[in-house]
DNA sequence: CGAACTTTTGATATCACTCAAGGGACGTGG
DNA sequence: CCACGTCCCTTGAGTGATATCAAAAGTTCG
């Protein structure tokens, strides 16, 4: 099936390949992707739905309907607390394939709801095994971009276990300039920021007043600049020494490693 | 190659045989294993290494070499700070297997170290590949057990995140109440705990001094008994109340569902 | 232009941390 | 079997970081 696809050059040439698909560049990082490879991924990408923000793509107790791939946007996974307490526990970024292996689990047991407005895939169970089955080097780059998930999450966990509340959102914030210039959508020093301070407090476990307080230190410090959405680094290396911020656990190739 | 290993009646009546190894007894919770798949699971872990407590398996920085497999005693996942401070991300139990995909990673991005005394084994990335391209019902089972993990790594994110001292401790008490009876490793309402005051305070993101008083609150509550090594839960139904613990994110049977 | 949301501010409260020292428990070696 | 060291648990006092509450000011958007 496949072979069939690689006979249209269409595709091959089609301007954005590559480039504006974030899930194709991802994946190219951490492996070289063959043309049937590459085709098969536009193909799956092709067709995008949209959602609004501030809607749950999954819920928890839902039943796993499949696995989304975010194509634009950002989404996050979450657990409430019958206290209406809410704990963000990883954000889902373009290029982003969420749960590879879902399928295997009877109930979803958390939440995965969109901030921004979003293009979402969804890919059925079959579509995955047949990567899966059919596409080894794809295969590989999504086994291994889940071990990086996992590590981000101990990262957030040695974040809000042992950081102070400064030292937390640098983290963060560091983070995300990593990761959101993996997909080109950050530039050196400054990306779009689709979060509330209450976002910010649910992921790093402090309330939005205190978030406000830490941000108004890091702008008083001079580390960074927030206006509207964009988050713009003013100091990195400086943000980096505070969060002590090491990239290893994102396992990008030798570039980012710096 | 299984045929011939299935073919040797010694194996099948080796009278610790899926009782005894709780690697086994875990896997076969989540799926019905072929005598092919016993044995073969029997074989791997026939003649584990014994590692004195508070040993490091894998170190930050190493090159995986391999996947270990806890047969018995406890280990945990844990990263260092600059400053000395420790944050554990996961506790290693009897017949968890961790890592199954860890070959694809460069270096590891956190440490592995024994609480207590334990048998491991270590399994060649030969030998997982093997299982995973022959052996497709311990190959789900795996891949299940690894969706487990991430998510009790989240449910700890949100216990250190959103929970206070007592509701923490409670929740760990509880989870690991049940991971223990999964594997045969805890009575109707107690277990073996090898930790100190200063571990649980790493694992939960508290002081030492803080989880001492927190330990004394629960005691105070007619909640828990902690004498020697030994917890004995007293009021089950209550520290599930206080913790809010749904042990759903285990993924267990209907069985612990409860 | 108004409603709803988000950010900001001030005042107060509290949970948990730090420091420091005393008391057990346990193991080892004399 | 006792003496000693070490590790762990416990206690007290003082502090500090962050939470809570409530209201004002700013923003966004229909």
């Amino acid at each position: 099936m496949p072979g069939i696809e690689a006979a249209s050059p269409l595709r091959l040439v089609h301007p954005a390949a590559g480039i504006g698909n974030p899930f194709v560049r991802k994946l190219e990082d951490s492996t070289a992707l063959s043309v049937a490879d590459r085709v098969m991924l536009e193909r799956i990408s092709a067709e995008p739905r949209i959602v609004m923000p501030h809607t749950d793509l999954v819920r928890e107790g839902d039943k796993p309907n499949g696995v989304f791939l975010i194509m634009e946007g950002i989404a996050c996974r979450q657990k409430m607390r019958a206290n209406g307490q809410r704990q963000i526990m990883a954000y889902l970024l373009p290029g982003d394939l969420c749960d590879l292996d879902v399928a295997l689990l009877d109930r979803m047991d958390h939440t995965i709801t969109t901030f921004s407005a979003c293009k979402v895939v969804r890919l059925a169970p079959e579509t995955v095994a047949d990567i899966l089955e059919h596409h080894p080097a794809v295969a590989r780059a999504l086994r291994m971009s889940t071990l990086v998930d996992e590590a981000t999450l101990r990262e957030w966990l040695m974040n809000v276990g042992c950081r102070s509340a400064l030292e937390r959102v640098a983290h963060l914030f560091c983070e995300l300039l990593v990761r959101l210039q993996a997909v080109g959508l950050a530039t050196d020093d400054s990306y779009e920021l689709p979060l509330t301070q209450v976002d910010l407090g649910d992921t790093t476990g402090l309330s939005n007043v205190h978030v406000n307080r830490t941000l108004q230190e890091m702008r008083r410090q001079g580390l960074v600049e927030l206006r509207g959405k964009r988050l713009r680094i003013l100091n990195l290396p400086r943000l980096r020494t505070i969060a002590e911020f090491k990239p290893n656990y994102l396992h990008l190739g030798e570039r980012a490693a710096a």
